[in-house]
DNA sequence: ATGAAAGCGCTAACAT
DNA sequence: ATGTTAGCGCTTTCAT
C-alpha cells in the first residue's frame, strides 16, 4: 500500500555501486563502463525507480515547466484573494460564481477560435519530445496575471508563452520588467521589451485585396480585426495597400472583434448601407464565417455574387459553407518556433528580445 | 545582476527570527506572535521573498500540480495514414513530421469541439483559487500514454484528470493499475477501477425523444454518437425508450462520430433513405449543426419542416442556426467536480473509486 | 511562541 | 571510471 517510491539510494544499494553512478547513468552521461551501465538499468527495472523531479529541479534550479499563458486586459477582479498566507479556502461565495461566470466566458471564447489549439499543439509539439509539458493559465484579470508572474518567480515554470486575446494586455510589460523568461505570440500592442513571432499581416492583407480583384472584384470591403491590435491594424493596412494600388476609389470598412457574432454584426450593416458589395476580406476565418451566413440569409451567392477571402486557414475555413479562400498563417510553426525561442532564453543561449516574422500564404479555395 | 533570488535564510536575517518562523508566517501557521508576523512580512516584502517550490515540494512530497488528460486511442505510429509531406531539418525526421501532422489533426479535433474549453475552464475555475494550475497533455499514442505515467510516477503532478476521446483509450486502466490519483470525465468504456464523473446519458436521450414527440414529430430519426462509447449508446438507448414508449414503430439511425463532418454525412444519407424525416436528435450540438446545414442545403426548413435537438449546450449550439434545442450537459460543474474529487483523493479524503452522476436539462431554443 | 537541526532526493564538484 | 561529499531551499519534529 504505502511503499515509499524508491530513490536513487535504492538502486545503488541494488547495483551494488553509488548514487553518483546511478545519476550518471540516468542523466546519460558518459564515462560509465557499459557493464556497469547495464547493471544499473537493471536495477532501475526492478526496483521501479523514477527520478524525483523536485529533488532534481532543487538542485539544478529548473522547473523543466513552461508556462502556457493566454491573457487578456481586464481590471481587478472582484474577490482577488492571493498572496501567501492564504486561507478562506473553503465556503465559495457569490463572488467566486461572478468570477466563474466571467473565467467560463473569456475561456469559452478562447477555445471557440480555432486559432487556439493550433497553438497548443505548436506548442506540444516542440515541448513533448523534450519531455516537457505547458502549463495553461489564464490571466485576464489582475489577480491572474499575479499568480502568473509569482507562478514564474516560484520557479514552478522556468518561462512563459503569451497569448494575448486584447490590445490592453499589461502581462508582456510585465514580465519584461520582471525580466522573466517570456515569448509572446504576435507583437505586443503595449510596447515592452520582449520577444515575439509574428505574421507580415500586412502582406496578407495585400494577398487578400489583389485576389480579390484578379477575381474581378471592384465593389470590396472589409470586415477589419479589432483595430487596436497591430494584427487588425496592418491586415486592414496591406488590403487598402492593395485596393488603392488598382485604383479602387473607395473601401467601406467595419471593425469586428475576431468572433463570429461580429463578423455576423459586421456584415449586416455593410450590406445594409453598401449593398453593391461584390468582394469581402474578413479579418480572420471566423467573421468570414459570419459574413458568408449573412450572405446566404441575404440570398447573396457566394462567391458568384459576392467573393469572401477569410484569414487564418483554421479549421473553420474547412467547414465554413462554402469552404473559404483565406490567408494562411502558420500557426502551429510559429507556436513552435515561441517554445524554440523561449528555450533559447531559459537556457540562456539568447537574452536580447528577438522577433521572428512568418509569411502568410493564399490559400484558394471555393468562397472566391 | 545575477542577484539571486531570495531564500527563506535571507529574509529571516532581515526579520531577525528563524527561518522556522518565516517559514510559520508564510504558511500562515498560527502561533506567531502579530508582531512578529508583521515584521516577517515585511521583510518578505522588502526581500522580495517568492518561496521556491521544488524545495517545498521535494519536503512536502506534493508538486501541487495536476495533469489534464487528452487521451485518444492509437499504438505507436497514430499517424500512419496517408504520406503527408514533411521536411527535415535540424536532426528531425520524416517520423516526427508524421507524429506532428497526427497530433496536430488529434489536437484540432479536440480544439474544434467546445465541448474541450469548457472542461478547460472548469477545472481551471476549480484549480485556480487554490493557486494551482493545469498540466495540459495529449495522451493519443502509446509512448505520450508512458510520458503520462511516467510524469506522474516522478511527482510532477500529484493525479490526473483523463477525458477520453475513443473508446478503446487503454489510460485509464493503466493509471488504475500503477495506483496513480485519477478522475476520468465520463465512464471509461474499458471497464477500470477508476473514479469519473458522468452525465445521465439516457436520460438526456429521453428527454430528445419527449420534447420532439410533444412537438408532434412522428418521423423522427437520431444521428448518434459512436456506438462504442457508453455516452453513445445510452443516449440513443434513452431516445429508443421516448419513442417506444410513444408507440413510434420504427426509429432509423445512423451512426455518427460527435464531429460536424461526420453529421453532416449522416444527415445526407438519413435524407436519401428516409425523406419523410420530420425530427432529428442529434448525438451532440457538433453533429446538430452538421444536420442543420444539410437541411438547409435541402431547401428543408428547422423547424417547420424538421425539427433538430442537439446535446450539450455548447457554444456551437447559440451560433447554430437556427440556435439549437438541446440537452444540456452541465460540462464546467463536471469539470470542477472531477478536480475536487482529484484533490480528495490527493489529500487522502478519500481512497475507493466513486462516481457522481449529473442529470441533464432540456434547453429549448428555435431548433423545434 | 520561537529556534536548532535533521533531512527530503538529487546533482555536481572534487577526490581517488 | 567511480565514489565521497556538500549542498539546493524548504518543512517539521523536537527542544526550549
Amino acid at each position: 500500500m504505502n511503499r515509499q517510491a524508491p530513490t536513487l539510494e535504492d538502486v545503488a544499494r541494488e547495483a551494488g555501486v553509488s548514487r553518483a553512478t546511478v545519476s550518471r547513468v540516468i542523466n546519460g552521461i558518459r564515462n560509465v563502463d557499459p557493464d556497469i551501465q547495464e547493471v544499473v538499468r537493471r536495477a532501475i527495472d526492478s526496483t521501479g525507480y523514477a527520478p524525483n523531479r523536485a529533488a532534481r529541479s532543487l538542485v539544478t534550479r529548473r522547473a523543466e515547466t513552461i508556462a502556457l499563458v493566454v491573457s487578456g486586459a481586464g481590471g481587478e477582479n472582484p474577490g482577488a484573494k492571493d498572496g501567501a498566507a492564504n486561507d478562506a479556502k473553503d465556503g465559495r461565495d457569490a463572488r467566486d460564481g461572478q468570477q466563474d461566470a466571467a473565467q467560463h466566458e473569456f475561456a469559452a471564447r478562447v477555445f471557440g477560435d480555432p486559432f487556439f489549439g493550433r497553438v497548443v499543439s505548436g506548442v506540444v509539439g516542440f515541448l513533448r519530445p523534450r519531455s516537457m509539458h505547458p502549463v495553461l493559465m489564464f490571466a485576464e484579470s489582475e489577480s491572474a496575471r499575479t499568480q502568473v508572474v509569482d507562478y514564474l518567480r516560484q520557479g514552478s515554470a522556468d518561462g512563459a508563452l503569451v497569448v494575448s486575446t486584447h490590445a490592453e494586455d499589461p502581462l508582456p510589460a510585465r514580465l519584461a520588467a520582471e525580466r522573466l523568461p517570456a515569448v509572446c505570440f504576435a507583437r505586443p500592442a503595449v510596447p515592452a521589451p520582449v520577444s515575439f513571432v509574428d505574421l507580415a499581416h500586412r502582406h496578407g492583407g495585400l494577398l487578400a485585396a489583389q485576389h480579390l480583384l484578379e477575381r474581378g472584384r471592384r465593389r470590396v470591403t472589409t470586415v477589419t480585426g479589432p483595430l487596436d491590435v497591430p494584427a487588425g491594424q496592418e491586415r486592414l493596412a496591406g488590403f487598402r495597400d492593395g485596393t488603392e494600388r488598382a485604383g479602387v476609389p473607395y473601401v467601406p470598412i467595419v471593425e469586428g472583434g475576431f468572433t463570429l457574432a461580429s463578423g455576423v454584426a459586421a456584415m449586416e450593416r455593410l450590406l445594409a448601407e453598401h449593398p453593391e458589395v461584390d468582394g469581402v476580406f474578413a479579418g480572420n476565418d471566423l467573421m468570414a464565417q459570419g459574413v458568408c451566413q449573412v450572405l446566404a440569409r441575404h440570398g447573396r451567392r457566394v462567391p458568384q455574387d459576392v467573393a469572401v477571402v477569410g484569414f487564418d486557414d483554421s479549421s473553420v475555413a474547412l467547414t465554413c459553407s462554402p469552404p473559404l479562400t483565406t490567408v494562411r498563417q502558420p500557426v502551429e510553426e510559429m507556436a513552435a518556433t515561441m517554445a524554440q525561442l523561449l528555450e533559447e532564453y531559459i537556457h540562456g543561449d539568447r537574452t536580447d528580445p528577438t522577433s521572428v516574422i512568418f509569411d502568410p500564404e493564399l490559400v484558394v479555395r471555393e468562397s472566391t
